[in-house]
DNA sequence: TTGAAAAAAGACACGGGTGTCGTTATAATG
DNA sequence: CATTATAACGACACCCGTGTCTTTTTTCAA
């Protein structure tokens, strides 16, 4: 009945683990990176992996459904603070808290990967498509209330520009994967796209 | 020393094997395609196959060749009617001579997919950068001109106003891969962006 | 300290993709 | 029509990643 092993020690275990698949992930890729290869990289054996996870997809989604989490979390937290514009929040959920523009995540490659190779597979273009949505209502949030506030204009379509910054987002993550971190010029993409914005938007500052 | 089957025919059954071939990647993608899948789809053995190409990566690599002589043919043509302007010029480069807005290029997913797996071959990762460097060029050039020449505003550096348009376009090619048709607005996102550049450039029309 | 139960280990068989190689069919040439 | 070069065939052996299964070890509770 009892369970033999502590579940904190369990859930430190799985973690440990997550954190050293996402260390191969961010070395190799998706679809290059093996099991063997975080079990190498956990010191751990076959069965042991296959005790908490029953696949590589399975090890990614875990992965990616963290990252969700933390970046939902991140959104509550920057909303409790009211006294920003809706400008500067749009910004803070663009780059985060400390607006590091050239900063990119090093787990989205690998995302885009997953998503990208697994197109004609069900679940994971469902998954896909959730997560789509889920990026494009953050967004659309904030821009259509700034429209309805005054603050933005409303000549454009608060939803075509949401999803606008999203391809933004994806087609930088995609250069950055494929290029060298020299040749792309991340912060300076970030500034002209936020140009691009004020402009829409009408945004002084 | 004479060949036994004439250089025509030899050229033909190549341009066969890669019109199979980009049936197959168009299908499945570049990953999860297999030289099998391609001899199927050609009607070919596995020794026919390999009498043209030596490896998937070697067919790929002869379509993305194909794909970029016709491309250059393209703009050489675009070129030669003179009486176009700047901006004429940068939308035909764009979206081609035909302005669909709403079409994409189906091999685009799998050339994203090529790409960003690769991103840890030295081989593919420095052809990868050549490409984007092409690429940016054709837009840069345009814009370029069209500044010195007037038509365009020079609030803005003309290299960075290139990049965005190609993390753009690779962004909505990224999200054409993963999303159904009706999800993505392919039409509207890119009548979206044109609008950031007629405010960048201060194009009237 | 001992026993039970679960965690971790690692050997194994399987499947699938690859590239090669000896053989056969075919097309040009004399 | 015969010859010969070579295109096309398909069997084969190889490699590598996967997930399972049995065995061993560890942990906790009695």
């Amino acid at each position: 009945m009892s369970p033999k092993v502590s579940k904190e020690h369990k859930e430190q275990r799985r973690a440990e683990l997550l954190e050293a698949a996402k260390t191969v992930f961010i070395e190799r890729g998706y679809e290059r990176a093996t099991m063997k290869h975080i079990m190498e990289e956990a010191n751990v054996s076959r069965g042991g992996l296959y005790q908490y996870f029953s696949s590589k997809e399975d090890v990614y989604e875990a992965i990616l459904k963290e990252g969700l989490e933390t970046a939902m979390e991140d959104t509550e937290e920057v909303l409790k603070k009211e006294e920003l514009t809706h400008w500067a929040l749009l910004m803070k959920r663009l780059f985060g808290e400390e607006q590091e523009l050239d900063e990119m995540d090093p787990m989205a490659p690998s995302n885009l990967e997953f998503f990208i190779t697994g197109r004609n597979d069900e679940r994971r273009r469902k998954y896909g498509k959730e997560r789509y949505f889920y990026g494009l209502s953050i967004y659309h949030d904030v821009i259509k209330k700034g429209q309805e506030s005054g603050e933005f204009s409303s000549k454009f379509d608060s939803e075509m520009i949401a999803r606008s910054i999203i391809s933004f987002v994806d087609g930088l993550a995609l250069d950055y994967a494929i290029l060298d971190r020299e040749d792309i010029k991340l912060k300076e993409q970030s500034i002209m796209f936020i140009e691009y914005l004020k402009m829409a938007l009408e945004v002084k500052e």
